[in-house]
DNA sequence: TGCCAGGCCCTCTTTAGGGCCTT
């Protein structure tokens, strides 16, 4: 059965081509349904970080300052995360993240990433917001605790992604919904939801499983 | 109190502009 590891990040902003540099990561392998293992950890950039987001997190320049060095901490993440399919919300700021915090420790990515709020657009369409804290309400999924921390923020966004892949299973009549179905789903025009899972089904009725490029996402 | 970005998506669009989402 297929592992996949749901990532996030807290940083010090936006941009980590700007100088923007991580402070906290949480990593959720989740297989058969079930969180199966975790990692979490702050860490210690030498990067300050600003009030807002001091305020925003609950992290302060004095938690990073006791943490691990941010090269420990992203070559345990990369260890415990390895291979595996990756899944993150807004995937697109939490990939920019790992690339540039690996990179400075020379390691590279070799899997993809899934969006979870790309998938969430497919899937629920009508949905009034695609933040991870209204679709966990409105899923009637459990918070995981205090919001924009690493691990809680991980763990709702695994919750979520679990939520989707039943609602697909359900709707679609599938046995499973793998991490390369979901990188298909998010990538297919809106409102083109049943033509995508339909053309990924095989006589089998089980979904086509299919590399993608890293760019793809 | 957010500014810096960028991909996605919608619309009063497509030779564009603006909101959402992430910290």
């Amino acid at each position: 059965m297929e592992t996949m590891a749901v990532i996030d990040f807290e940083t010090t902003g936006l941009m980590p081509a700007y100088g923007d540099r991580a402070t906290e990561i949480a990593a959720v392998l989740v297989r058969d349904g079930q969180i199966v293992d975790r990692y979490h950890s702050l860490m210690n950039t030498g990067h300050r970080i600003p009030p807002f987001i001091e305020h925003l997190t609950g992290i302060t320049n004095a938690m990073v300052r006791k943490a691990p060095p941010a090269e420990q901490v992203m070559a345990e993440v990369a260890d415990f995360v390895g291979t595996l399919p990756l899944v993150a919300h807004n995937a697109s700021f939490d990939r920019k993240f790992w690339d540039a915090e690996l990179e400075r420790i020379d390691r590279r990515r070799s899997q993809d990433f899934v969006c979870s709020m790309l998938v969430a657009k497919r899937v629920f369409p009508q949905a009034p917001s695609y933040k991870l804290g209204a679709l966990i309400d409105l899923a009637g999924l459990p918070a995981a605790g205090r919001a924009h921390r690493a691990l809680a923020d991980a763990e709702m966004a695994t919750h979520l992604t679990l939520h989707l892949q039943r609602e697909l299973m359900q709707r679609f009549g599938l046995s499973s919904v793998p991490h390369a179905l979901l990188g298909r789903i998010q990538k297919t025009p809106k409102n083109q939801l049943e033509q995508c899972v339909k053309r990924s089904i095989t006589s089998t009725g089980r979904p086509v499983s299919a590399p993608m490029r890293c760019s793809d996402v």
